[in-house]
DNA sequence: ATAATATATGAATGGCTAATCATATTTATA
DNA sequence: TATAAATATGATTAGCCATTCATATATTAT
């Protein structure tokens, strides 16, 4: 296994808000800011994760008028559906994982 | 989408070296020295990460004379198995993302 | 050309957490 | 039961990076 490759997928997959965008276009192609709407961040977040998305080939752009217009490439649609599939199906179980969610917060904080 | 489960299920999964103990769990059940092995890391960093990938539901453990056997659980074998193939499949694209690896690091570091 | 809208970029910071070191616990064997 | 082997747990630290604020760039309309 390509230790760059792997780390690099779950850089730019991994974060809350990247996963988030991925799956908001998932539904619809949309411009910077009616991602920021979705995802409810700021504008400036949601245009550096962007620029995340694109360069590691998950996003295209177009311009439409005075917006980017960004959508979901086809080849990360199987990636992105799959994963929304698992989570939804084994959602109970991974929640009760109390090491991501408490244990080991409270050994770090103590 | 339940932003809990999606949080922890990428906190789980998408640690290089948790992703390398699941992705070792697919060939084989391995005690938890084999796993530091076949990852090369500390058994310490290795336990600690087992607790983890055990409260989040990927694993399993039985113990076997003094060692503690872990093994892959068939509800997570279909996630880590189309991970794995991703990567495979679309890594040159994946690596060519340039803020995961120079860019974004550049720009904090400056 | 100027103003307004949309988006991108730069710099700084604080929180999160993987790795490490040290030590405790558990099990097996002599 | 004392020792060794295997694993787990605790505490600390240093680095990564998401977010935020501030500002720059680009496009359209007046």
């Amino acid at each position: 296994m390509d230790k760059l490759g792997v780390k690099t997928f779950f850089f730019a997959i991994s974060d809350y808000s990247r996963f988030s965008i991925l799956a908001a276009l998932m539904e619809k192609d949309l411009s910077v800011n009616e991602i920021a709407d979705a995802v409810e961040t700021e504008q400036s977040n949601v245009s550096h994760h962007l620029a995340c998305l694109l360069n590691c080939g998950f996003v295209d752009v177009r311009r439409e008028g005075k917006m980017r217009i960004y959508s979901l490439k086809d080849e990360a649609r199987p990636i992105v559906g799959s994963i929304i599939k698992h989570i939804q199906k084994y959602n109970s179980e991974i929640i009760a994982c109390d090491i991501a969610n408490k244990e080991y917060i409270s050994r770090v904080i103590k």
